[in-house]
Formats: C-alpha cells, structure tokens, sequence
RNA sequence: GCCGUUGUAGCUCAGUGGUAGAGCACUUCCUUGGUAAGGAAGAGGUCAUGGGUUCAAUCCCCAUCAACGGCUCCA
C-alpha cells in the first residue's frame, strides 16, 4: 500500500458540494438496550437550521460584515476573498500588523453593531473597466488581480452592505439583520490562492447562525469535540505519547493503547485468514535502489526520510511495503494456478511530513498499515477488487461506523490500464450500491483508487482505507506468470488498507468513542473494587477467574473508600465495575456497575458475569 | 516549511525584574468504608533550550526547539 493521502476538505469545499451524496448510512447494528450508546446522538454538529435563508448565505454576508468591521477598524487591511464554509465563514486580508484575539474582540463587538443596524444588502452588475479603476483606486490589487482570473463573459457584479462594497458573485441574505448570531473564532495564516509562494494573508475564521440558541449550540458541539480530541483523551486514558526527546510524529503505544491496537490487529488478522491472505514480513530498510526501480524515488522522495550511508551502500527507511511484497513474489517463478496471491503485512512505514503537519495520531512519521497487495490476473481483477470493497465494508461494521465516504481518485493521464481499473472499480461501487465522490487527478501514480474517509471529532475527514488498482508496478518489476497457455503474462496489483494506518485508525476510533471503548475493545474491561480490605482476597480470586477467561480485568488495592474508586474507574471509562462487599463475599456474587446504565443490578455470579462479558466480546459490542 | 499563539511540578493552570504557587495525581500515616473525590503530613520545578540587556532575568530582547490553530504539501 503506497498511497495515504489525508483529506482536510472541510474549509475549502462549498457545502452544497458536500450534500448527503457520498455519505452511506448503514443501519445501526441491533443494540442491545443495556448496551451504552457508542456515540450520542446528541453529539452531532448542527447543519439544519430554523432559517429562512440557507446557512451560507447568511454566512457569505457575514464575511462581508466582517470585511465592513476589518475597514473600519483597520483600513489599512486590504481585501482578498472571503467564503462560507461547511462550519462557518472565513475572510483573508492582506495587512502587516498580525490581528490579536483582542482585535477580534473588537471586530465581533463592530459585526453586532452592524447587524443590529439592519443594512439592506444591495447587488449590481458593474463592467469590467470601471470594476478595474474603483479597486485600483481604492488600492484593491487583490480584488484587481481576481478580476482579471475571471472570464470574460462573466458578469461581474458589486455587493453592497452598509458602507462597504465588495465585489462578489451573491448568495446573500438581504439585510444585515439575518445574519442573526456572529461569532469570530480565530485567526490563521493562509497563502493567498493557497499557494505557497504567494504572499501569506491573515484569515480570520468565523461562524454565524440565524439565531444566538443555534450559535450556542454550535460552540457547544466544539466544546464537545475538544472534550473527545483522541490527543487529550490518549494522555488521559494512559493510551499513548509523543515524546518530544524522540521526535514528532512518532508514536509511543502505552500499554493500553496497545491492547486496543492488538484487538483491533486480531480482528483484521481473522479476516484476513478467512480470505487466504498470506501473512509475510518485509524490512524495515533496504537499498536505495529498490525504490528507484519502484518509481517511488523519482515520485516522491521529499516525502522519504533521507539516505543513510552504511559501507557505501546507500538505504532507505521504508515509506511503504509494496516493493517488498513485490521482492517475494518475484522469488519465484509464477504459475496462473498460484494467483490470486494475496500478501497481508502489519507493515510499519517511514514518511517525512513537514513539522507544521503533524497532528496527533491522525498525521504521523511513523505509522503501521494494515497492507496487503494482491497479485491477479487481468481476469480475477473484478472478483478480487469487490471482495477487498466488501472486507472494507465488514471492517467500517465491526468498529460501528455509519458515517463513512468513499471517493474514487483518477489519474489525469489515463492509459488503457487505468480505464480498466476505473472501471473495476466502479463496477464494485454499483454493486454494493455505494455512493462516491470524484477526485480528478488524486490517483496514485501507477493508478486510480478508490479512498474511504471518515471524520474525526470536529468533522475533519481522514482518509483511512485505501484500494487501489496498479498495472504499473508489475511492470516495472518485471512480473510474470505462466500462463495455462504455456505463455508469460503480466498480473495486476490490488494494493489495500482498509483501517488505513493503525494510528490513524485509532484516533478516529478513540473520538468516536470518546474514549469510552465498547467492552470488546476496552483495554480494561472490568474491575474489581472491594469495599474494605477484608475483601481483597476475594477481589483477587475473581480477577484470576476472570483472566483465566482472557478477560481483561483489574483488582483496585488502593486504600481509598468506594466512592472514589468508582470515580476513579468512571474517569477511565471501564465499562464495568464490579463492586464486591461483605455479602459479595458470602455469595459468591459481584455487584455491577455498568457504564452508561443508571442505577445499580442485583448482584450476579461471577460466572453468570463472566458469561455475559464473554458474550459481548464475541458479539463485538 | 510558512503565518499566528503558547511553553512554569506527572496533569490542568496561577504568578512576579530581587533565585516560585494552587488543585489533581504521587508517597506515608490515620481511617475499613456500599456506588462519581474521607482526613493529615510529605515529596516533587535549572520556570523549554541557548545567547543578550541588567547589580540582579522564570519575567524584557534575540535565536533555536516543541506543541497548538490554520495554510501548503501528502505515495
């Protein structure tokens, strides 16, 4: 698997092009009722509204009040775009002194003046001369130099609001007043037209709702998605760490967190052996020059930590595990009765990312694929690419995620090969009935994809999985097969990850859990508080009991009172606290206190309760 | 990498141009308890790192590193 390209789309995609199209919603898994609901249903971001206009046209004016506040406050500012996003609005100026969060304080406070002022908005159409001389004049290179990026036959038009005109293709309320509740979050840099070369602009990022409950409500969701943000849950849960002495973008899987990753790497392995996936193992480093012959090197060496020199030999940290897959299946000759061949790894990859990406666990350095390439004829490519699309779908089941997206990527310039990969492709998507989105141009470079995407906490989409169909790699292998006519041929590749990386994949896991693990995968499933010391001997023989069953329990020794202990335990989000006094002790039972169900049950038998946990693992829930 | 913000105890954070504080966590003691924090004592910091200004710097200035919010890039 080479390719794992992240997806940030959020701020730069209109929100009609979001739409439900490429959002699948399976139907929820049956729940049993006294299992805890795994994601609320109250945590979802506010996309409806009670407004008469849609959410981005009172958005779109609202930059334009921002823009009204920024001249007024700061005329010096000069004016670049400013559009409705999926969660908002945002607005770049050009200005040398950076904005303050006091300065926004000062903005927010002029944007309210402006929108109790109940400006009417008012279009015009105006020509493309006099468009150039009024922003020449006013000093608006940015505006001039837009004006001329836009075609000729375009109309161009002047929105007015208040005293300050912009020019701007609509999509307005018509008075300030709809603009309802504005809020103005913060500020960032960004290239003007996103180009790095360009200068860098201020933006200002904000939000407007039509009314002050709504825009409530939305910082009620952020404060929601800060309170899941796997960074501050992972130090919470003791799951994991980055260690500033090691580096950034490595990551330090504690023990806990490790035991999630292996149910997680258990679940997959099963799958993987179900479907006759060969489990090989490949090296971490290895000649430079495998990955010339790759294509990789020439592709995408600013993205590959650098050469390291041993005996004149120079090697390379691996960024990705298909040339050695490759290596062993080139080890020996290939019979059409061999294939499909289907290499899985848990393979561990190297990519440089620059400083200012890294984030967490969802943009790392060092990261661990759930890969496998699989090695076909041209005729088992269909079969084979709708079975790793279905796998892909049963993996999304298990861990109880319904919102998910799927994109198709292409190449720009295709050949033949790559139609017939499209076309694989898409053939797999119509008969799973998946809606898609398209990505012109994202492809591999030896081939098109299909992506899955799935969002973190505060919406954010991450790519995890990945398939993708390769005619190119064989190539420049020099694979082959013989075939029944006696003749070589050339296989075809399928590279897939399904959870993507482990990493990745665990972050988004651990925010749409918020940490609270569903049994089968909390790294402490129960644990044992005993009331007094007197019962700790009994604590103890249940926890061996229970261990004995492969169950993950923990005894609390601590010298503390029972309130605290189940505040403790409460905190760290186990699912079950087993509560063991006196007349626990005398019955052979466990009282249980069950996360997410109010009120305590009649004490069980440990085996009664060693049954019912055993069972949720085998249910996966 | 770029723009901005931040960096003080394990964690969350106060604070001051005259060598530092709280809560939680930790250790010990008291307490032996019935479903979300019992009490007391103690230990713990080169105030990110390196320079500079100053009689004196955790505080002011510069640089570096890291984290955070974005941008860019992304096999």
């Amino acid at each position: 698997m080479t390719l794992w390209r992240s997806v940030v789309r959020y701020h730069s995609c209109p929100p009609t092009s979001k739409g439900g199209a490429g959002i699948r919603r399976l139907p929820s898994p049956s729940r049993n009722p006294r299992t805890p609901l795994t994601r609320g249903e109250a945590y979802r971001m506010p996309t409806e509204t009670t407004a008469h206009q849609p959410l981005n046209a009172i958005r779109h004016t609202a930059a334009h009040l921002l823009a009204h506040a920024v001249k007024d406050l700061y005329p010096d500012a000069k004016l670049t775009i400013g559009p409705a996003t999926e969660q908002g609005f945002y607005y770049d100026f050009d200005r040398k002194e950076p904005f303050t969060p006091e300065d926004l304080e000062r903005l927010e406070v002029r944007m309210k003046e402006l929108v109790a002022a109940d400006l009417p908005m008012t279009g015009r159409a105006i020509s493309r001369p006099e468009a150039i001389a009024r922003f020449t004049a006013e000093n608006e290179t940015y505006k001039v130099e837009l004006i001329h990026g836009i075609p000729e036959d375009e109309t161009l038009s002047l929105y007015t609001i208040g005293e300050f005109t912009d020019l701007c293709r609509g999509g307005h309320v018509h008075s300030s007043r709809e603009v309802g509740a504005v809020k103005l979050l913060n500020v960032a840099g960004a290239y003007w037209r996103g180009d790095e070369h360009n200068p860098m602009l201020q933006r200002i990022y904000g939000t407007a709702f039509p009314t002050q409950a709504e825009l409530d409500g939305y910082l009620q969701f952020l404060e929601e998605a800060q309170r899941r943000d796997h960074r501050k849950l992972g130090k919470e849960l003791g799951l994991f760490s980055i260690e500033e002495d090691a580096g950034g973008g490595l990551i330090f899987w504690h023990p806990k967190g490790t035991a999630v990753r292996q149910i997680v790497e258990q679940f997959i392995r099963e799958g993987l052996a179900e479907r006759n996936y060969l489990p090989v193992i490949t090296p971490h480093v290895v000649h430079e020059h495998l990955y010339e012959i790759s294509g990789h090197l020439e592709n995408f060496a600013p993205s590959m930590f650098g050469a390291m020199e041993v005996e004149e030999q120079r090697f390379r940290l691996k960024p990705m595990n298909c040339p050695g897959h490759i290596l062993i299946y080139r080890s020996e000759a290939r019979s059409y009765r061999d294939l499909p061949l289907r290499y899985s790894e848990f393979g561990t990859v190297y990519r440089f990312e620059r400083s200012g990406t890294l984030h967490g666990l969802t943009r790392v350095r060092g990261f661990t694929q759930d890969d496998a390439h699989l090695f076909c004829t041209a005729e088992q490519l269909q079969a084979e690419f709708e079975q790793t699309v279905e796998e892909a779908l049963r993996l999304l089941h298990a861990f109880n995620f319904t919102d998910f997206q799927f994109f198709l990527s292409t190449r720009e310039q295709r050949g033949h090969t790559d139609e017939i990969a499209e076309a694989a492709i898409r053939h797999a998507l119509e008969r799973f009935a998946m809606p898609y989105e398209l990505d012109e141009g994202g492809g591999a470079f030896y081939g098109p994809k299909l992506d899955i995407n799935l969002s973190d906490a505060i919406g954010r989409k991450w790519q995890l999985g990945t398939v993708q169909v390769d005619f190119v790699l064989p190539e420049r292998f020099g694979l082959k097969y013989r075939g029944a006519d006696g003749e070589d041929h050339r296989p075809v590749m399928i590279h897939r990850a399904l959870a993507g990386s482990m990493e990745r994949f665990f972050g988004v896991l651990i925010e749409h859990f918020a940490g609270a693990f569903p049994a089968w995968l909390a790294p402490i499933q129960a644990v044992i508080a005993p009331i007094s010391e007197h019962q700790l001997e009994y604590a103890q023989q249940i926890g061996k009991t229970l261990r004995a069953r492969n169950l993950r329990v923990q005894v609390d020794e601590s010298n503390e009172k029972l309130g605290y202990k189940i505040r403790h335990w409460k905190v760290q989000k186990v699912p079950y606290i087993l509560v063991v006094g006196k007349q626990e002790a005398a019955d052979g039972t466990v009282a249980v206190n069950e996360r997410g169900v109010d009120g305590k049950r009649p004490p069980i038998t440990v085996a009664s309760f060693a049954e019912e946990l055993a069972q949720r693992v085998a249910e996966r829930r």
